[in-house]
Formats: C-alpha cells, sequence, structure tokens
DNA sequence: GTCATGGTTCGATGATGAACGAACCATAGC
DNA sequence: GCTATGGTTCGTTCATCATCGAACCATGAC
C-alpha cells in the first residue's frame, strides 16, 4: 500500500542534517542578519564551502539573502523556520543521552532565563509572559491561531508596546512557540515582535552581541515579576500533585 | 567566537532526512507498532537494508522496539518525537512550493479533518477541541504546560473520559501539540490519549487499517458539534480585520 | 586607473553511507 | 528431528556530497 500523501519531510530534514548547515542555522536563530564569511566562520568552513551550503539553504526556502554593496545578509527565511529548530532543540535535548551534562560555564543558566528564539523573546521569561497573558484573558486561541483580546491589546498599549497594524495579513499577528527550555510556549509573531523591541527600549533586557542570551537588568526583573506576575489561575491537578 | 552551548540538532535532523527513515517514521505516526518487515516494505527496501535504519533509529532515541516471538515491533518512541515530525510536515508543507497542489483523492480532506498523530486526534476536529477546551476555560496554561483546571476535570469525566492518575509524573498530563494541517496547537499527552478513547468507545471516531485518517461518523460530528462548540471568545483584532 | 576584499563558480578529491546478496541465527510449527 | 520465516550480520559496490584550491567576478576605497 503507498502512503498517503503528505509533505516530504526527509528534504527539509536532510537540509539541517549537515553539521556546518545546523551550525549555521543555530547562529542565525539570533535574529541578527549575518554575512555569509561570518557564517563560514561559525561553522568553520572556506568560503567556497560556505557559500555552497548557503545557497543549498536558500533553494530549501530556510533562509533569505540580501545584497547590500558587496555583502550579502542571511537571515532565517522566517518565524515557522525558527519555530522548526527550536522544536529540533527541543527534542535533541530529550534524546542526546549524556553531554548535556557538563557544565557549561555561567552563560547557560543566562539562554535558559531569557534568549532570543530569531525576533521575539524565549527561555523563563518568556514563558513568563505568554503564561501571564493568557491567563488574565488578554490572549485568545482563535480558529486560526492566537489573537489578541481587548484587554490584552489595551494591556500591551499601556505598556508602550508598539503593536503591528492589525488589517489583514496572511500571517496571524500571533503565535505559539515552543521553548525547547522551558518546555512549553512563548509567545511568538509579530506582536511579540514588538513586544521585545519594547522591553528592550525600557532597558529591561539587553542584547549582547556575541550570544543569543539576554540579560535581565534587575530593574528588568523587577518590572517584569510586577506587570506579568504568574497566572492566578493553577491547575488543580497540579495541586493535587503537590499534596496527594 | 565558539558557539555557546546549544543541543545538537544536526543528528536527529541527519537522522530523519533520509528518504526510508523518513518513510518509516510518517508510517508509525499511526500510532501502531508496526514490525520490521512492514517498514521495510513500505520504504520499498530490502531486510537487510531496513534493519540497518531501524538500528540506527533506535540508537537515535527516534524510536523503541519490542520483541515478541520472532517479531520485532517498532513503535516511536513517544509523543515529543511525534510533535517533531508533525513540526516538519508543518514546515515542508510551506516551504516545498508547487507538489502540494496536486489533487489527492478524497482521503486527504478526510486526513485534514480527523486524524491520528501517534496516539491523539489531530486536524480540524482535534483543534475543535483544543479551542473549545481552552475557550471555556477548561484548560489552562501554568508553569510547566498544560493542565485540567476543576471544571475540566469534570467535564472530561462527565463525557466518560478515563482520566489517568494525576500523581506526581515526570511527563505532562497535556500538552501542546502543533497541527500541520490546521497550524494551530491541539491537545496532546495522556489526557488526550484517553479522550480519543473515549470517542472512539463511543463510535463518533472509527480508526481505519490502512490509513491515519480517522472517520467521524454522522453521530459524532453531530455530538462533537453540540459537545465542543466554536468557543464565543473571537478576537476583537479579527473582528477589526473584517470590517476595517 | 589600481588594489583589496566579499562572494561565486569550477573541477578534483575524498569520505561517508545507502543499498544489496548471501550467509547466518532464532523462533514457530510440524 | 526438519522446514519455513522473521531478523541480523558481513562484505562489497556504488552514489552522493562535503571540502578545498584556484580562478574568476563585482564592489568599494584610493
Amino acid at each position: 500500500m503507498t502512503v498517503t500523501h503528505a509533505p516530504n519531510i526527509a528534504p527539509v530534514a536532510a537540509l539541517i542534517g549537515d553539521p556546518a548547515r545546523a551550525a549555521m542555522l543555530m547562529a542565525l536563530m539570533g535574529g541578527r542578519a549575518l554575512t555569509m564569511s561570518e557564517l563560514g566562520a561559525v561553522a568553520g568552513l572556506g568560503k567556497a564551502t560556505a557559500s555552497a551550503h548557503l545557497r543549498q539553504l536558500l533553494q530549501g526556502g530556510l533562509i533569505t539573502t540580501r545584497s547590500a554593496g558587496r555583502h550579502k545578509y542571511v537571515t532565517l527565511a522566517g518565524p515557522r523556520v525558527a519555530a522548526l529548530i527550536e522544536a529540533l532543540m527541543g527534542a535533541a535535548a530529550d534524546l542526546s543521552p549524556a553531554p548535556p551534562r557538563i557544565r557549561t560555564g555561567p552563560r547557560d543558566p543566562a539562554m535558559r532565563m531569557a534568549r532570543l528564539c530569531y525576533d521575539h523573546l524565549a527561555g523563563a521569561r518568556g514563558v513568563q509572559i505568554f503564561d501571564h497573558l493568557t491567563g488574565a484573558g488578554h490572549l485568545a486561541h482563535t480558529g486560526d491561531g492566537l489573537s489578541l483580546t481587548v484587554t490584552g491589546t489595551a494591556f500591551l498599549t499601556r505598556l508602550g508596546v508598539a503593536l503591528p497594524d492589525p488589517r489583514p495579513r496572511h500571517t496571524p499577528l500571533c503565535r505559539a512557540c515552543l521553548d525547547w527550555s522551558e518546555r512549553t510556549s512563548h509567545l511568538a509573531g509579530p506582536v511579540a515582535r514588538a513586544l521585545l523591541l519594547a522591553l528592550e527600549g525600557k532597558r529591561w533586557l539587553i542584547r549582547t552581541p556575541g550570544t543569543r542570551a539576554l540579560t535581565v537588568t534587575p530593574a528588568g526583573a523587577a518590572a517584569l515579576d510586577r506587570i506579568f506576575p504568574a497566572s492566578p489561575l493553577r491547575s488543580p491537578l497540579d495541586d493535587a500533585a503537590r499534596n496527594p
């Protein structure tokens, strides 16, 4: 019996399956556009090889490129690709047996706390925000994804977030992105991007050039805990689990 | 600069990147355990080759095997692997340009309507249920994933769902799984599995041997629409988008 | 104009790994 | 005991593809 028609996952997976290409994609998860030579450097390749890899990623639709002068800037093709990479990171973290047990310096906790996921906030802080928004009814599941409710729109506007134009779009304004370190969803999409920009503008989060990790300033930590407190709604099953 | 420590996604992706292995994994998405020869057949391989591929998948942690007599039964390693495959299907459906445009017979719509995703319900009906549960406050985001609320527990129990023991577990009872055809979340995890069994028990959904597609009986369609109506909560942004 | 630099293209080389046939092992049925 | 069948292991063959050096093109600086 032939298998019923379904998307061809093998080519995409194979594209990510090469260590060099995977390293490049991971580097692009920082959200910044990188030049071809920079990407070749992170993968430890010569120019020729890097160019070949990037051409494949481009043909596969995983990245986009923009030429500026004699430089060529590369970015991930979009949030959906970023979500896929995060999903893979989650699976890989589960499956690979021992290696992640090595202590990896003080930067790793920072990554778990707050980091860039392409163009939005991920990590414990990202999840905290997502949980608060849903718990407070600012975010609702609708037919085609997530959207802000009236109160959510007001809430974020009051916070100083420059919300994108809600006019009809092909891509939803809000999406859920699976957080690989926290194993839950955080907010993604244009709204999440705007939110991140606002938080950076207030100097609550600071981007560091070298890493995807974001540093949470003391003022930021206090503000986030005040503005996005843990949702009062807690599952009774969880409580039952604590005192059985 | 060396990349900050992060999970190694390349090996996992490479494992799925081979067409033969991808075909096997897709076949396993039906949730049933398949024998080695069956898997070899769906991929069109000889015994020797199939065996080699399965050994790799096993070492990679993507599948589990159980020996019964002279047969060896293969299943996906768990829900998290299934979620990864679904994520890949979603991305692949986006990226591959033309191919999915071919009309693919009457079974494809059925797949989009209701299908198995490893051990739970996916497709439009799965999303419908998920949306209703969240909209009605039966499902809440908590620190570590999703959980049933008090009303949710009562709701499902009243429906005849044999809910699993809520005692502390390493894996959450509810998870969100990204639906590749609907592009939104549907419910996954032990609770979703129990729910599917209940719906099958009522003969609202019927499993067909050859496919992952589930047939929704007329009685089932009526019952599902009555019990899991579309959430009354609809995003104001969506409304604004309709009459700008 | 010249020069340096970012990027692409072209072959050639080399290694990885997918595929198969054949021999082998183990279980089930007789 | 014998035989059929499901799976594994072993060598071999063959393609694919990552990698590199070198030549080449284009842009920017001078």
